[in-house]
RNA sequence: GGCCCGAUAGCUCAGUCGGUAGAGCAGUGGAUUGAAAAUUCACGUGUCGGCGGUUCAAAUCCGUCUCGGGCCA
């Protein structure tokens, strides 16, 4: 994690957020410029080589006259987390900054940012074997052991919501302590941190976000997103999650037509952007940067 | 011109024997600490195409008009 003003004399980082679409990519190279800064990504798309057109990366222009970082570094076999993410981005980050640079950190991925700024919380890694085991189990199973193992996460937990019950419950197996007392812990060592931090979330009105959803989805229809799709033959289940990569999918096997593929890709757009605004809402030491 | 089918939520449609209507999708709001572009929760008033009639009561039955679609001329 990025801890801020651990050396004064370095420049802070600053962070540009926003729903997808919304113009972060622009607006991170004027506030490059502005700050002596360089860019760094914090999309966990973004992240892959080879999805560069359907998870909106800068392009090769635009790259050139700021340095990016970031973009591209993974093999879409590979399955990123917000946890590899902070690896990956702690030394870059650090880097920067001993250059005298600021790092400009832009992305959409409001959960791998929150790690980034507040760290993370000393939880067990994610343990592939358990997971299958879980996912063989009926979420009734798997609440009420929850249940028994940590009765306070249980109560806090959306039990309908698998994923988050089943990771609960990986933690209390894996740490062999109650995950509501890690959380806990860890809640009160972080709750200063969000004053000293930095930056902007852009705001559109939705109609006006929607708008330039639809444009740029058909500009990657137009511009090579679907020869991207069909290169890609090993692919990580996580890769296969980006927004668009299962529609052109559907469209390249002939299962949809365009229109439909772009319809369901717009779609799908909106809700994520709803979702993003949602989660950075929470974050109040973000800025509004209206636009 | 004649006959038939359709018209119900932004869209696609359901609606039984008449008792003033409900699904999916879209949309809106929320949750969120190692899968997060993921996962998940909540939210359903609309001239039932218009007008008239029958009836205690019409989305529902009857008449008529309008607009689609089809068939026959």
């Amino acid at each position: 994690m990025i801890i801020p003003d651990s050396d004064p004399n370095l420049p802070q980082p600053f962070y540009i957020c926003g729903p997808t679409a919304s113009g972060k990519s622009s607006f991170a190279l004027e506030m490059a410029e502005k700050l002596d800064g360089e860019i760094v990504n914090a999309d966990a798309f973004q992240l892959y080589q080879g999805l560069e057109i359907i998870s909106a990366a800068p392009s090769p222009a635009e790259r050139a006259l700021v340095p990016h970082h970031l973009y591209g570094v993974l093999d879409p076999t590979e399955s990123a987390d917000a946890q590899l993410y902070v690896k990956l981005a702690t030394p870059v980050i650090a880097e920067i900054q001993s250059r005298g640079k600021t790092p400009v950190i832009t992305g959409g991925s409001g959960l791998y940012l929150k790690f980034l700024t507040h760290g993370a919380a000393p939880l067990p890694t994610g343990n592939a074997a358990l997971r299958a085991e879980m996912d063989s189990k009926s979420i009734e199973e798997l609440v009420a052991q929850l249940q028994q193992l940590d009765p306070v996460e249980a109560s806090r937990t959306a039990l309908q919501n698998r994923r988050f019950v089943s990771r609960a419950l990986e933690i209390c197996i894996l740490s062999g302590q109650k995950a509501s007392d890690i959380r806990d812990g860890w809640e009160k060592q972080t709750a200063d941190i969000s004053s000293r931090l930095r930056g902007i979330v852009i705001q559109r009105t939705r109609e006006d976000l929607h708008a330039r959803i639809a444009l740029r989805t058909k500009a990657m229809l137009d511009g090579g997103a679907l020869e991207e799709v069909a290169a890609m033959s090993a692919i990580s289940s996580n890769c296969e999650k980006a927004i668009g990569f299962r529609e052109i999918r559907s469209l390249l096997t002939g299962e949809i037509d365009r229109a439909t593929c772009e319809d369901l890709i717009n779609a799908a757009t909106r809700q994520y952007a709803k979702r993003q605004e949602t989660w950075f809402r929470r974050e109040k030491w973000l800025v509004p940067e209206v636009v």
